[in-house]
DNA sequence: TGCTAATATGAGCATATGCTCATATAAAGG
DNA sequence: CCTTTATATGAGCATATGCTCATATTAGCA
């Protein structure tokens, strides 16, 4: 039998399930996608997509936890943008892939 | 202020979080990720991963729902091999990625 | 037809996830 | 300073997820 095949390690792993994971969610996707778009304020993501302000909140720090996003103060306001080009594109070839077959 | 923006449809959202979800857990990366290399039987992903006999097969279940992998039976074996080619490019992109920066 | 090897499945359990509610923090303006 | 507006955070809860154990199913073979 033949056990030449090398496994990923286990940090690989850990980045690659971990990027996925926080594409996985219809919420986390909803904030990409918009954010793609335009750069929003924690606010204007609220009312575009109808979530909650904590839900909205608490998705944010997750995505600036894995750097998916950043953001940047004015005023009062947090702005907040896509950060990981990669990321993104994959994000968005996917959703391409699924609305056009 | 502006809503013109157009949100995804239900659709299209559960079928991208869904895919994404299916990458976002290390057991079934290795599994895919060693598919991409060679096809191989339940029994055979078992001792190249040292996982559970239980644990790959639910997990193969998950994966081929999602129309992700395929497979053959020869004999009582039963044969895997992934079948979404876009994803499986997603996956070692990312992989790549991962590794190598 | 019994027996064995390979795979699939269901139940149960522990952990993870995502939301909501309440509250905390931070900056701007009076 | 004190209030208002915007955002962040923590606790609690319901559901989802992934594993293990036991058992069922299926195909090959004596």
């Amino acid at each position: 039998m033949d056990h030449s095949y090398i496994d990923l390690d286990e940090e690989t792993l850990f980045i690659v399930s971990q990027t996925f994971k926080a594409l996985g969610d219809p919420t986390r996707i909803r904030i990409l996608h918009l954010l793609a778009e335009k750069e929003c304020s924690v606010g204007e993501i609220v009312e575009h997509l109808s979530l909650g302000q904590s839900t909205v909140s608490h998705q944010l720090r997750f995505l600036k936890n894995l750097r998916l996003v950043k953001s940047r103060r004015a005023g009062t306001s947090i702005y907040y943008s896509p950060e990981d080009e990669h990321v993104l594109k994959i994000l968005e070839k996917t959703i391409q892939h699924a609305t056009h077959d």
